[in-house]
Formats: C-alpha cells, sequence, structure tokens
DNA sequence: ATTATGACTTATT
DNA sequence: GAATAAGCCATAA
C-alpha cells in the first residue's frame, strides 16, 4: 500500500476520467481542482503510483506539446506510452499532438 | 517553520 | 517563433 498525496489521488481520478483517443492537459486539470499548482500535477504523474490506471500520456502541455516524457526524462519507456497513444487514434508529431484542440477532453 | 524542487505557465527578450 | 526569466502552488526533506 503506498501513501499518495491528497492532491495527486484527484489528479489521477481526473486523469483517468479521460476517454480513450483524447487528450487533457495540465491546466485543464488543475482548473477542475480549482487550483493553480499545474507542476504537481505534473509532479503526481511523474510519481504514477498506478501506471496503466493513469494514462499519464494523455496529459500533455497546454500548448499542444507533449510533456517532459519524452526525452527530459531519464526513462525512455514513456515513449512507449507515446506510441500507445498514437495506436489509440491520437496523432503525435515528432513532440506534439495533431488537431490537439480537437481531441482536447474537458473536465466542464 | 524554512528551504529546495518540479512530467508547468506566462511574459519578456 | 525560439530561448530565458520569473511566477505560482503543493510536496518532500
Amino acid at each position: 500500500m503506498i501513501k499518495i498525496s491528497p492532491f495527486s489521488k484527484k489528479v489521477y481520478q481526473l486523469t483517468k476520467q479521460v476517454p480513450k483517443g483524447k487528450v487533457t492537459t495540465y491546466k485543464q486539470i488543475a482548473k477542475a481542482l480549482n487550483t493553480k499548482a499545474y507542476q504537481e500535477v505534473g509532479q503526481a504523474l511523474r510519481n504514477n503510483p498506478y501506471a496503466p490506471k493513469v494514462p499519464c500520456h494523455r496529459v500533455i502541455k497546454t500548448n499542444g506539446l507533449i510533456g517532459g516524457f519524452n526525452g527530459k526524462t531519464k526513462g525512455k519507456e514513456i515513449l512507449k506510452k507515446i506510441s500507445l497513444l498514437k495506436k489509440e487514434g491520437v496523432k503525435i508529431k515528432e513532440n506534439k499532438v495533431l488537431n490537439f484542440k480537437t481531441i482536447l477532453f474537458t473536465f466542464s
């Protein structure tokens, strides 16, 4: 049993709600939580205790670019997640998502 | 309580 | 449009 921060927990819940073939942004999640700790969202995903349960690869930056999980981070296995995302129908070019605004999922 | 860090964002150069 | 600096919020030590 791992211990997680209450904030991260919410982040996971929201991230789980993201449907397949869509993506969301850190800002949207933070906004859904009524906060501005965008970085906290990223940090929560970085923890990612629920690997397949939480599609962290579906969470990207606000400008449509992929997060730091593609070369900045040491682990390159995350690249696989991006590939998976592409398989789901999300077109990714280099490090950015195509039609990003179209497939963007919000927590309205 | 204080300091340091960050899978971010926005503004400025 | 790209690179740099500063800002903001929560967590960990």
